[in-house]
DNA sequence: CCCTATATTTGGTCCGACCAATTTGGTCCG
DNA sequence: CGGACCAAATTGGTCGGACCAAATATAGGG
């Protein structure tokens, strides 16, 4: 999915492929634009379309006289995806690094949340957690419920600058590492006793509290991303081209 | 500084807008290419890249019928510049929100860095923190040794994800807002209070600790620059058109 | 009123061309 | 030999017109 099959996306995917595995380095130039019409036997307009897309992401910069590549490090969060999916299996740490980023995010609008919640939102939270705590045997109808409830946070913190993060995050994430069959298992009891502390945070509306239990569930979550992609016996390759 | 005087970033500056400013309402199709070619009096080309900016951006997605708005609520951090950049002054609420956020993914950097630091490292923390003590009555020379930590503390801590983030607000923040001399002050008590517990959570290596402070010091900067944007007396605009 | 067949619109791509600014290469002078 | 200077080739930005396939709008028939 999400494979606009438009030529000039395309490119982009390819010359993004070469620039994120070290084809060029900080500084080189690229090829013109025609020449590298001519490479891929496409448009010059295709190519531009192409570069623009790749100076929007921070990995060119396109000036008058050629595109020149930038350092990863100063690139944009677009580029999450297409790193993250370069190899056969995603990078553990940076997985890590994307989950423990997440969970920070998360933590913060729980916080607010919990903060200017009034008591038909509260007891909204407090719903799910209960459903939640009946779902600790099914492993994708607790990630689906756990999905809504954050929804719900989101909606109740009212962050536009968390929610717009957040959709960044998402389209790097879910389309391109959650797709194979990665499934991290977090121990019934650690599963148990995050519920139980989240539930306690919400009955006193300790925000402070479901913080802190937000980005525990987080950190076990993120071992146990690391810990299923490294044992992902690299059986499924296949998605979508 | 980052106006690209190009046509084609001039009608996607105008047609984002409009956008953000309610001109459509969500699902609404925007003219067709050749439509806004004539109405801008430029080239089906030009209008394409300019459409092409804001579907990355997630602001309209754009098919074979026709381009249709997305809901803000579903776009990407790069509308959050031109978001706060709209009116006379920025948004009070949408700042804070901004700011504390940062202030978010700084702490989970700081904690990180303080986790992982070798001796070294954690001595030229331990130094920028006693150099920011010696600059509590100098606001300018105080604000750019802060930045200069958490340039360290992130190099620290090696959270691409987060670094990433940080270019992403980075760019919407620090060319939309700081422009304008909206001077934040923070209480000088206050700001002793925070660098004592910094020391303090650094000379224990408590990342924790260090963790909260960090949270604690964007929270005041958050309050700090609503108050000094509420006090601005409109007085200078001008900033770069 | 619903469903289908046709005409129109729309985005994606291509080609060839022009302009202004940059890069490049060579030349001339000290 | 080195540096300043000038002209030619290159490059990105834009334009205009054109074609195609898919989607939309319109008219027609049940």
């Amino acid at each position: 999915m999400s494979a606009n099959n438009t030529l000039s996306n395309e490119i982009a995917a390819e010359l993004r492929r070469e620039i994120l595995t070290g084809h060029y380095r900080e500084g080189d130039r690229l090829a013109s634009e025609r020449d590298l019409a001519s490479r891929f036997g496409a448009s010059r307009g295709a190519v531009r379309e192409a570069l623009s897309q790749l100076e929007q992401i921070g990995l060119i910069d396109i000036q008058l006289g050629g595109a020149r590549v930038q350092p990863i490090g100063q690139a944009r969060i677009a580029v999450l995806g297409p790193l993250m999916a370069l190899g056969e299996a995603p990078d553990p740490a940076l997985v890590a690094q994307f989950l423990q980023t997440f969970g920070a995010l998360a933590a913060l609008t729980m916080e607010q949340a919990v903060s200017r919640s009034d008591q038909a939102q509260m007891n909204r939270l407090q719903a799910y957690v209960v459903e939640l705590e009946g779902l600790v045997d099914d492993f994708a109808a607790m990630q689906e419920k756990w999905r809504e409830f954050f929804l719900c946070v989101r909606d109740i913190s009212d962050n536009l600058v968390v929610q717009l993060i957040g959709n960044d995050l998402k389209a790097q994430f879910v389309d391109q590492v959650v797709n194979p069959a990665v499934r991290p298992v977090i121990a019934k009891p650690m599963m148990r006793k995050i519920l139980a502390s989240l539930k306690q945070g919400l009955d006193q509306k300790d925000s402070e509290k479901v913080g802190a239990t937000v980005r525990q569930y987080f950190e076990e979550l993120s071992l146990a991303t690391t810990q299923a992609i490294g044992q992902m016996p690299a059986l499924m390759r296949q998605k979508a081209s």
